[in-house]
DNA sequence: ACGGACGGGACCTCCCGTTGCT
DNA sequence: AGCAACGGGAGGTCCCGTCCGT
């Protein structure tokens, strides 16, 4: 079985160049022709993979709940503890809404009018739950305080990962928005783990260590 | 010189009709033509009171800025106490955004990518010196334990605020946004306020007199 | 080596089916996805048979011209007179460009701008030729006043054919074409037959005869 | 009252163009881009002025319906005679389908099967009209013979000139359409005219004078 | 011979913002 | 202050013809 795949080839060409132009000109300033061109292809061939301008950008936001999600894994792998990974991931994600093109322009795209019903109910959602399930996998482990409400610790959890991305994007590079996540960590931890199982967590943590040292 | 009053009114009538479409179709899906056929005027009227189709998107927003601010004056007045002023103000803020048209409208255009960087700065900003103002004030009254930084703080409140406003935008009417909103004022009043005024504050504040009852 | 036949077979469907659709939507509106849908197969199969759309119309045309001459071969061996063939043929083509799908259609993309370069002029060249044939025949024969050009009325009466069929498939059923067709045949065999003959033609023409009787 | 018709200019302009390109590459193959490009002038500007493509080109037969009004003017204004005026005004259209691009393109459009439904019956019927019209005129004047009738005779007429401007639009210029013309007018006048007029026509016609000297 | 994904390019629609007149 | 025609430009659709695999 050979390839005759150019189609996927094209699409991700296709939607390469799209973070490209989204990043630098923003959504609504980027024509498709601008992408086409970028890929010396026309817009009827464009036509093929999306359906339309938005279908490309859900097409970058999928791109980038992948990347979630490999954060998410590179995370657990390092750390072997659902809840240092919920920290570090967060934390990475923050950081890399600035960084990280891919997540720069999703982050963008996400909250876009244009697009929020389209996308931003299940990326919401999603992230809720990658946010749930860690914690219930602490409390199977017996990390957590008994009286913790996993869901709707996973719905602040969420809140301020977007609150804090959002202000990322915003904000020019002089005011340090992770810090604001580490702390508000700081804190949470306090409330969510049982004590042992906190000065361990925040002492182990990467993107902690250096204010609970 | 009888029609003096003729524009500020037409002016409002356009703002009035946009909040209106912008609510029911969104502000991409909204054509100025819509807009002016509902208050029976053409584009060359509108374009006398505004440049642009952003110009009356952030006339929006201004009046949403202006409404925020009788909510924190009416906050105040009722209270006297620059902490409950905040808490009972930004619990209904959130409120509104799922229940005021004003106010869902307006939290949609500012995390509009295309008024993101036009307004979404001065806008969030504004927040924080607001939120700063009022802890500045509490320090000086005294309910503010020694070791807050005012401005981080403010930010973090900031951060509550607009993740809890864009989910409550987002999310279907079965799911409590406020409650995680309250919850997080909880928590934050216990390493915000010295004892004694946390205490008081959560037992007095509106909007979480329910929790802590 | 069982299925032999199959391809001439698929060629011809293709050009049924594309004759029924020329002729319910045009040869602009009729797509080839349709063309090949009808007879269930995809466009890769049809430009097995024809390398472009162009020349599945000049299938038909053939198609036409081959009927053209079934019809000539007919009206000969029914008269055994070239000027009663050459009278009957035109007037029996007229009349089937309003009657006979295939006929109607072809007279149709004939006259298309489209094609008209590509097959108007053999076409055309076609009508005249077979035209002369048959008056250099009754010139033979001593049917024909010695002052007559072949040629120049060879074109003369191709003109009038074409002329006729393209009102007979403009014009709706209320306007009677054929009848002007019939007239011209009168006056033309007035100038063109000795007169001996031209009486004798005129008594016998089939599509004459009611209205020289 | 000053010019604030830019709308009617740019109009002409976008038809003179049309002319243009559809002479040199014809309908099909002309784009609408092209036409823009020429007169510096985007798509959306075009559909200011007319619905789509076909609309264009029916512009284009509308000049040329107007000229054949002028011709047929000045053809009458020359010889205040009708019969002479029908017959050096079909010539003249029959010679100016070769000479003048207008014309040209005109005639070779209408009878483009994709505006056949579209303008070809007005045209038609418009030629028609006007042939009828002048053979009445003649009948008052007493030029005609009374068995001729007029209705039919347009038909004849307006026949002979579709298949003559047809032929000489599809033909390279080696081949005298125009004589075909003058003889079928030789002999038409012939059954048509009162002898004693039928002369002194045939003697002044510009268009025949040569044949009937 | 046939299927079907692919790419190119034209047409059309919609809507923003401008201009000159009233 | 308001009107109406105008022009620019992007998005979306459709369909022709090609390519590759079966």
């Amino acid at each position: 079985m050979v390839e005759r795949a150019q189609g996927p080839r094209t699409r991700a060409r296709l939607v390469t160049a799209a973070i490209d132009l989204f990043d630098r000109d923003g959504y609504e300033e980027t024509s498709l022709d601008a992408v086409c061109r970028r890929v010396e292809l026309t817009k009827g061939a464009l036509y093929r993979h999306f359906p339309s301008k938005q279908a490309l950008a859900v097409a970058v936001v999928e791109d980038y709940l992948a990347h979630a999600h490999q954060v998410r894994g590179r995370a657990w792998a390092a750390t072997r503890d659902p809840v240092l990974a919920l920290v570090d991931a967060t934390t990475e994600l923050t950081e890399s809404a600035r960084t990280t093109p891919l997540v720069r322009v999703a982050v963008r795209l996400v909250i876009t009018a244009e697009l929020f019903d389209l996308v931003a109910g299940a990326h919401f959602l999603g992230l809720v739950a990658v946010a749930r399930d860690l914690l219930d996998e602490a409390v199977l482990v017996g990390e957590v305080r008994p009286t913790v409400n996993t869901t709707e610790e996973a719905m602040g959890i969420t809140a301020m990962l977007i609150g804090a991305q959002t202000l990322a994007v915003l904000m020019p590079a002089d005011c340090d928005i992770p810090a604001h996540v580490t702390t508000d960590w700081a804190h949470r931890l306090d409330r969510v783990l049982l004590p042992r199982h906190r000065d361990r967590v925040a002492r182990t943590a990467h993107a902690l260590h250096h204010i609970c040292g």
